[in-house]
DNA sequence: ATAATAACCTGAGGGC
DNA sequence: TGCCCTCAGGTTATTA
């Protein structure tokens, strides 16, 4: 589910209520994520959160001594509610706060993950390769240029896969190639120069509006607050059964690497 | 190195 | 109602 723009709401939300509070207790009701969590996270009373970050998809929490590393998966979310809130199904972990309030981690899926490093998280294995925030200034549209000249892989796939760009998924994917007019099954290597520009803005411009939204809500999805995503109502073709909201041609639908991907015949080629 | 595929899970929704 | 099938915001590991 979540993709840059919900890990960055949930970031956003959580923040204000959990940076320099103390945690005063951890509860791990179900530990077999991706991978198990470890039994030291149970240990972590009596450290204090620090800062709360984002690093493509993961969120990344430093303690005054330690980090958490978390993966919110394809379904997970996280709140902050009243410690005196029952779980719900699939709440996996509590965090319970010294300001009486609990971070609450729920992911039906138990595809997430939670990691704990006493090394910077960044250097860990599954972060050291990341290719960059596509929000920042190193993603530019030379160096996407530059990735796709020497791949015939579809341009979906290439913008998904996070050694090249962090963050953007399935849906967001299918929106930027929309924005962009570039189909999503053409090769990397046969987009122009001017194109991938083109591209480069149009992922820019739908994750900034998505973020600036509360992200996107479908099923499993909540801000922190517990409120949906609102970037739902202003995606173009991701989940479009029926025309384009541009022109009304028939919107196509086509799998690529066991994906949904969603396109207009006469506004992308 | 790049590309294609299977695998990890639960739940919702459609067809019969 | 219930059963069976397909699909769902991700990523890694394994094969060609």
């Amino acid at each position: 589910m979540p993709e840059l723009p919900e890990v960055e709401t949930t970031r956003r939300g959580i923040e204000p209520h959990i940076q320099n509070q103390i945690i005063d207790r951890v509860i791990l009701r179900e530990t077999r994520l991706r991978w198990p969590i470890s039994e030291q996270v149970a240990g972590l009373a009596g450290r204090r959160i620090i800062a709360v970050t984002r690093r493509g998809k993961y969120l990344l929490m430093q303690l005054d001594q330690g980090h958490l590393i978390w993966h919110l998966g394809m379904s997970g979310s996280m709140r902050i509610l009243p410690q005196s809130a029952a779980a719900q199904s699939h709440e996996h972990v509590e965090i319970k706060l010294g300001n009486g309030l609990s971070l609450k981690f729920r992911d039906p899926r138990r595809f997430g993950a939670l990691l704990y490093s006493e090394q910077d998280p960044l250097q860990h294995r599954l972060l050291s390769n990341l290719g960059p925030e596509p929000l920042e200034n190193s993603f530019t549209s030379e160096y996407l240029y530059r990735c796709c000249r020497s791949r015939k892989a579809a341009i979906k796939l290439v913008i998904m896969n996070s050694q090249i760009v962090v963050g953007i998924g399935n849906i967001y994917a299918s929106e930027a190639l929309f924005q962009a007019g570039i189909r999503p099954a053409r090769a990397a290597r046969r987009i122009s120069k001017p194109r991938c520009a083109r591209l480069v803005d149009s992922i820019r411009e739908i994750l900034a509006s998505a973020i600036d939204q509360g992200g996107t809500t479908l099923q499993d999805f909540t801000q922190a607050d517990g409120n949906p995503g609102y970037f739902t109502q202003s995606l173009q073709v991701y989940g479009n059964k029926d025309s384009c909201h541009h022109c009304g041609t028939r919107i196509k639908h086509l799998l690529q690497g066991q994906r949904s991907s969603y396109y207009c015949p006469l506004c992308q080629s």
